[in-house]
DNA sequence: GTCTATACGAAGATAGAC
DNA sequence: GTCTATCTTCGTATAGAC
């Protein structure tokens, strides 16, 4: 269901789906939602990027380069296979929820603020990456530096993609990505 | 009415923005909404598409630069414009459409096609860029791949941008840009 | 735990008066 | 053109039976 309700999240975005449409989805079953999910909308929202975020540092884990182009390819490749195998139309789950989320708001809301908990998946995806690419000799600013860049070229792509119903654009973004390290 | 709906896209999203909202924060008439967007929700997403892209035509064609750099430095500043005067809170106005329309039930509809439209708007901004960088002596693939590397950085920039409430994702990703051209 | 039914509110869209 | 009022739909969330 988190699964389900993730893709709907990455190709609609989290106001553009309702519970009925991860039901539908999913084929869970309606009347235990909120035994399954006591604080609501918010809190699968909260839990898909918890899952996402979970996934990412799976794959990210097993890199088994020791090159920073090694490395940046790895993580690349995340995102190819999430563009080829919905046909370029899904983009990034937690991009889709917190574009939808008024950011203010959601800081004040003490349950939830999912603001936060993207900040934080972020920051673990980026961390990992900066380490790995450290690992590859770079100094620490700069791995930081090409780790936020890495991400936000990624996170762009992914709409792109969406948009020109394409993957052109993600390998665009790639072929430059590479080009920042030797 | 469509600068205001804009600046409400960019920070949460078109589904997640009512009529009220835009009522609310423009002072807009309440009644004669449909008198100025006969079709509704959509063609005012469609008007904001088209707005967001004549502003940042108009800012790429005033680009003073005649180096590559230059170039890229020039299409940086839009962006970093618009996150410092927002407090690093709005995004992209036409990402936060986006992503929130189901891009296949959107591109079956006959009136709208918001998609297409930002596909437009994308293919205009990236065509003048790789113009701009062609103009600098760069071969034409390359220019249209940095383009659209750039477009795909900024928008994922936007997006970390509001999340960690910080432009320094912005210039990380901005620094290593700049690094792609000499 | 899962289901059905429903309360409650919000949002898009329309009608008709001024 | 603009306003008020309203209709309809939809979505979240809850209540209570099985």
């Amino acid at each position: 269901m988190i699964c389900s309700a993730a893709a709907l999240f990455s190709s609609r975005g989290l106001s553009g789906t309702s519970f009925s449409d991860v039901i539908a989805d999913s084929g869970a079953p309606r009347g235990s939602i909120y035994h399954h999910f006591p604080g609501g909308k918010t809190q699968l929202a909260a839990d898909v990027i918890a899952w996402t975020s979970e996934q990412v540092l799976a794959h990210l884990r097993a890199c088994p380069a020791d090159t920073a182009r090694g490395v940046l390819a790895w993580f690349i490749e995340l995102w190819r296979r999430s563009v080829q195998a919905s046909g370029a139309s899904a983009g990034c789950p937690v991009a889709g929820i917190v574009v939808d989320v008024d950011r203010d708001a959601d800081a004040g809301a003490a349950a939830g603020d999912l603001t936060g908990q993207a900040r934080a998946a972020f920051a673990d995806w980026t961390g990992v990456l900066a380490g790995q690419l450290q690992a590859t000799g770079m100094p620490e600013a700069r791995a930081r530096s090409v780790a936020t860049a890495s991400l936000a070229a990624m996170e762009g792509a992914l709409i792109l993609c969406r948009v020109e119903r394409s993957s052109v654009p993600l390998e665009d973004t790639a072929r430059e990505l590479l080009n920042l390290v030797p």
